[in-house]
DNA sequence: CAAGCCACCATTGTTTCACT
DNA sequence: AGTGAAACAATGGTGGCTTG
């Protein structure tokens, strides 16, 4: 999918109305151009001096750090996850540059472009950054969060700045929460669970993006119903053999994938919780002779001392009966 | 009584499949 | 090969049920 520079650009410069050099037109140019140095106003107060810096491929990740209070999850971006930014990256480079600040130790600190870092190491392209010297921490928030404008952050994300919130006591309750971040109760009640969702069992799917209300839902119910020794298994299983679970799938498209290791996940916590309720479920129909255990929509029946006659009835029955 | 959770519903956008 | 229909998944909302 040939994106959405176009898009991508008109969010930056356009719609967030922020890094506005003297008017966004002129922002844009600069950026097309690649200007060396160019001057925006942040959060509009006093105008800031970014120089153009070009990082080689093979240094990204040593010479560039991302914002610790980027809301952005790192480790959720995977080839899949960025899969929009990289395939104009592989084509034809990095088009916008990213911005960030340089820190005490002289490391550049990412503000906006955390998805692009992370695509440029993926693809070992270069890497274009704007940096500022003197960026104070109220600053770099505020281009921080604006940035992240350009693509939505999954539930598990959002749900942990709510939890956060409602940690701090900035929100009272969930109400308030779905007021403040202009989405139905629903979704807040969606968000907080996926937050709630161990990273690592996340990681299993190849976009956490992706991941709808219902299916983080269906998880977290499962994932809960399990003890945490169980738990602690099952994530286990997500990341042995060296390669994470939607890694294994041979499904095509992402939407395959994601539903794959829904499956792949579902057959685990079976697998796992074949559980002590199995045990209680064990009921005695016939003292001594018959009894069922109920496992899911599964029924296994026990029986003993049935001699031939009664064997053949009991086999009709079932067979008419399910036919 | 209020908060939270859950299940159901209508709507929307995307993807796939079949037919021309 | 292209186009249209149908299936699917996700979203936001509402109302009812449970629990503290």
């Amino acid at each position: 999918m040939a994106i959405k520079t176009s898009d991508l650009n008109a969010k930056l410069f356009g719609k967030a109305d922020k890094r506005r050099a003297t008017t966004p037109q002129e922002a844009q140019k600069a950026a097309k151009e690649q200007a060396q140095i160019i001057e925006l106003a942040v959060a509009g107060e006093e105008l800031v001096a970014f120089e153009l810096m070009r990082i080689p491929a093979n240094q990204v990740e040593k010479e560039t750090v991302v914002f610790a209070e980027n809301a952005r999850e790192q480790s959720f971006l995977n080839e899949h996850a960025l899969s929009d930014v990289l395939s104009t990256l592989k084509e034809r480079g990095q088009q916008y540059p990213a911005v960030g600040r340089r820190r005490a130790d002289g490391k550049i600190e990412v503000l906006d472009g955390s998805r692009r870092r992370m695509s440029c190491i993926l693809a070992n392209k270069e890497f274009l950054v704007y940096v500022a010297e003197n960026i104070n921490a109220e600053h770099a928030k505020f281009l921080s969060d604006v940035a992240n404008a350009h693509k939505p952050l999954s539930l598990y994300e959002k749900g942990k700045e709510m939890q956060s919130k409602l940690d701090s006591g900035e929100a009272e309750d969930q109400k308030a929460l779905a007021k403040m971040f202009q989405c139905s109760e629903a979704l807040v009640s969606g968000a907080l669970k996926a937050a709630a969702l161990p990273l690592e069992l996340l990681q299993a799917y190849p976009n956490v993006a992706d991941l709808g209300r219902p299916t983080i839902v269906k998880l977290h119910k499962q994932f809960s119903e399990l003890d945490t020794s169980k738990q602690a298994k099952l994530i286990e299983k997500c990341h042995d053999q060296g390669r994470l679970v939607w890694q294994r799938s041979e499904a095509q498209g992402v939407a395959r994938i994601t539903k794959d290791v829904s499956e792949t996940l579902e057959e685990w916590i079976e697998e796992l919780a074949p559980r002590k309720r199995s045990a209680v479920n064990k009921i005695d129909l016939v003292k001594g002779r018959v009894s069922y255990t109920r496992k899911g929509n599964n029924l296994a029946l026990n029986m003993k001392k049935i001699d031939d006659k009664t064997m053949k009835e009991i086999l009709q029955f079932v067979e008419s009966k399910l036919q």
